[in-house]
DNA sequence: TTGTACGCGTTATCAC
DNA sequence: GTGATAACGCGTACAA
């Protein structure tokens, strides 16, 4: 295994006859160096494949020019969207990105956030774990002055930054979309509501009901653990079993309505006639279910772009996190076939 | 900002009167040190708040406990499978996970292995992009003894672990599959040639035909840019628009593919009797497309797991990679109602 | 089994 | 505009 020796700023110095650290200025482009020797320094470092050493310079300042992400699971279509939009946001400006899964346990998001910390991140990035009701695991961070951001699933209490949607605003629209298509029973699939995803979204539906002076009906409203596939299409069945079916479904996210939508069909039940369906987070089966499913849809790479901006700004001004900085992005309901019962009139 | 101080194996030190090496030694399990020392200095590291500076390890080791992946985009299922089953056996063994996108551009790909060699990761997993033909960027690596894996999308000439499935044969059994359905003129929507995967399930395809004596036409078979939804619903509407239409589509992604379905049901074309379609990748929207659409499966998150192996395994018996490890993984043919035609059959 | 001493590559501080 | 020096926290060869 022949290795070759690693060129250092030694090396560049040595080879140009100045002092380690005219290179380590020259190489940071440093207002005290003349251009001229700037050129030279990093022409000469280009030339001999010089290769920072950034774990030196980690080390030294203290922090790695790093964004640490925890998440719950990379396979999401919401998730693997937000990322890449952090990742892209973090190169441009230099920056590495580090991902940790939680699959949704408490616990695994207690290790990672103390591996992301021991790698001396310059900010993390987090959408809670299901499970997560407590933050202390997040003080290590701010103890030492680095910058959290939450996005989409957020703590209600705790100092950060924060990108987020209008849950609470977009489950209100949905829920008032089916109700102007006709709908006067309207189940919900909720998600855990320690959650405020899924507890905004559940009082946004609540509050139309109201505002249109339907009656909330309790036996209509559950709560799912994973608001899964398999989840949602048992619970459709339990649900169009009953004497008085609903007319129409508010699904937290697209999974479970998607399951929905196929087994009313497979059953013969006519949508959006006799059931219409809006889900949330516009994944990609959503327009390709047949019909296609309403949802409503997040920007999610935008959220990711905008998290990374946050960690990026602080660790450049050196801000104080005193204050929790909140960003609300917007949502759009999308309507397709699955709730469009005024297209199917004359 | 009130940041507290970080405790540093010199702390224990001075508390335990002991030397930092042997805080060091302790830490890390080094057999010399007796197991009542061990765990004193691993109970009082965890009583006073001690957090290992991984930098510092890392710039004495020249190594720092990470695998650096590069891929495409994060946001298409296949890739993020890959990624959540690297990230998992990275983070149980310990070690952290940066990922990068090249977006499938070439120039992408050189600046993100250079910032991942910066790094000092422990190995590479990559699997190309689209633009890559020239491998020089991976030497790097190679000449300092990091191990890569390619995976999926891999280099023909090149030194390094590979893991990968059957392409051929998955090709090869896709095309015999349409075959066996009563297909004669079966199109083919290809990727870019100079990819290993796309030119053998190619090859699997020209083979199929020939071994059941079915004519190649060159007009039947279309290489894509990127096979996306747009491009394949276009050439779909093409391909059925000739004089004699194709009665079969062995589409090289799922993407395209389902674009197909979607075109011809539009069009009233039936599916399967008169156009029998299947796919590759098994993407969820598979499965939910009307009708379902067959496929052939990737162990996506398992070949992530066998990359990630194969690094860990590498740097802890200190290999030598002077030859190429090739992993082949099994695909598995996903049958459903877009090709299965016996099914309509009394 | 434990301690001493040094170096990994970089950058901040002070000096000129 | 440039140089000398120390320090970041850790691991290890060598010594005891």
């Amino acid at each position: 295994m022949n290795i070759k020796k690693e060129i250092t700023i030694y090396d560049l110095a040595k080879k140009l006859n100045y002092s380690p650290s005219t290179i380590s200025r020259a190489l940071n482009d440093n207002k005290s160096i003349s251009k001229k020797t700037v050129k030279l320094v990093k022409d000469t470092a280009e030339e001999m494949g010089y290769r920072p050493n950034v774990l030196a310079a980690g080390l030294r300042n203290n922090k790695s020019k790093t964004i640490g992400i925890s998440i719950s699971r990379i396979n999401r279509h919401f998730i693997a969207s937000l990322i890449s939009g952090i990742e892209e946001t973090a190169r441009k400006a230099g920056y590495n990105v580090i991902i940790s899964q939680s699959n949704d346990k408490y616990k695994n998001e207690i290790n990672n956030t103390k591996a992301l910390y021991d790698s001396r991140i310059t900010g993390l990035i987090c959408s809670l774990s299901m499970e997560t009701s407590d933050y202390e695991h997040f003080k290590q961070f701010t103890d030492k002055g680095i910058p959290i951001v939450f996005v989409d699933r957020v703590p209600n209490k705790f100092n950060s930054y924060k990108v987020v949607i209008d849950n609470y605003s977009a489950g209100y629209a949905a829920t008032k979309h089916l109700i102007e298509q006709g709908c006067k029973r309207i189940a919900h699939f909720a998600g855990e509501q320690h959650l405020n995803v899924y507890e905004e979204r559940k009082k946004g539906y609540l509050d139309a009901l109201k505002e249109f002076n339907l009656p909330i009906e309790e036996n209509l409203i559950h709560h799912f653990k994973t608001l899964s596939f398999e989840e949602g299409k048992k619970m459709t069945a339990k649900l169009m079993a009953m004497t008085n079916p609903p007319d129409g479904i508010f699904s937290a996210n697209d999974t479970a309505a998607v399951s929905a939508i196929i087994y009313a069909k497979s059953k013969g039940i006519k949508i959006p006639e006799e059931l219409a369906i809006i889900g949330f987070n516009d994944d990609p089966i959503s327009s390709i279910v047949d019909p296609a499913l309403s949802t409503v849809s997040h920007p999610a790479a935008k959220m990711g772009e905008i998290s990374a901006k946050r960690i990026l700004e602080h660790s450049k001004n050196n801000y104080d996190q005193s204050v929790s900085e909140v960003t609300i992005l917007n949502t759009e309901i999308i309507i397709r076939d699955s709730s469009n019962r005024k297209k199917l009139l004359p």
